[in-house]
DNA sequence: TCGGTATTTCAGTAATTACTGAAATAACTG
DNA sequence: CAGTTATTTCAGTAATTACTGAAATACCGA
């Protein structure tokens, strides 16, 4: 591997958090590398910044292209393809959200609603489905805000998220006024 | 593998889904084997029920006590260690944020930090340390938002996803008044 | 202290996943 | 079409991760 220090520093913890992210080192790699290119890069070039081997780029690219996670540009008069990830965070955001959901939460949907449709054969099968119920419910509820929120342009995302603890007190402070709109009616009663 | 088909199937979706979540089958198999048990269970029931060794078993357990996600409880009169999951599905996705953050956020927040410490010694470096403050910024949004929230009682976070979208429309009427109130000035000006 | 039971540890092995090099395919050029 | 370059495929191997059985440890009650 022979990178800027600082960009080196970048690439590895990538790798080493590829795991924990669900992708693996090199893929982790390349991710960051094309991330804080200035230019997009070919596959050579990443075969060697990163010292490993032509065919581990191509089946790794072909896996960040699967994630929709780089973008794939031709240069003219060259025939090689150029890789980079888009320059806006808060898509690459959105892109991550979309297939961490896809992979990690939409099976296990189906799943639950496949197994709450059955008619359960005793007790631990009664017991077992209120649980499963009770996630689906939840599971239900997180998509339900995320596939609302995902509509948001940037910049009301941006305020919604900067907001964030202050809904909550506009909420509370209207808890407390329909309460104490409650209260004085029943004061007036009493 | 002796369960009532129902939780079998529940029971290998998590063992398959395992790997997507960061763990390995068999503790997601035996996550949720203990979340479907209207009862705790000791590590001989959990062998017996999913058809593996007792030390993958104790094992697997340490994991999941690494991640919070059981509980550990004791019967009277029996020393044998029996494990559940918290009834409330509310607390186990706080667990689950957290336990996520700290392993798959945190540490490259504090990768970027220091990074973004240094000084850059080339056009190269100097780009890509923009890249980094680019996403050091929206990570560190969006974990302040997370912190923000995550102190939210259950019911009230539960009106903040089900409010949604509804919040962005207050927000859109309010930026909409803003503007009007700004081009009427406009207006009378012209 | 001893015998019995519960749990953990860990070296060895099995299973899975990642990576490479060589060959195949594809796409272009003269 | 033959030659050149770019990319992909894939069988074989390396590396990593998961799991087991046996032994060690811990804990308790007589």
């Amino acid at each position: 591997m022979n990178l800027p220090p600082l960009v080196q520093s970048f690439v590895l913890h990538f790798g080493e958090m590829g795991s924990r992210w669900g992708i693996n080192r090199t893929v982790g790699q390349i991710y960051a590398l094309l991330y804080v290119s200035p230019e997009p890069l070919n596959a050579d070039q990443i075969v060697e910044s990163l010292g490993i081997s032509r065919s581990n780029v191509s089946m790794s690219l072909r896996e960040l292209q699967a994630w929709n996670l780089v973008l794939l540009k031709h240069l003219p008069d060259d025939r090689r393809d150029f890789f980079t990830t888009p320059d806006d965070v808060w898509q690459i955001l959105r892109t991550l959200a979309e297939e961490r959901k896809k992979r990690e939460v939409d099976p296990t949907l189906s799943v639950l609603r496949e197994i709450l449709m059955q008619k359960p054969a005793s007790d631990a099968e009664r017991h077992a489905q209120v649980r499963m119920g009770e996630m689906h419910s939840l599971i239900e509820r997180l998509t339900t805000w995320y596939e609302d929120v995902k509509q948001l342009e940037t910049d009301r995302l941006a305020t919604l998220l900067t907001l964030g603890a202050k809904v909550t007190k506009l909420l509370e402070a209207k808890d407390k006024i329909v309460s104490l709109g409650r209260s004085k009616r029943t004061n007036d009663k009493g």
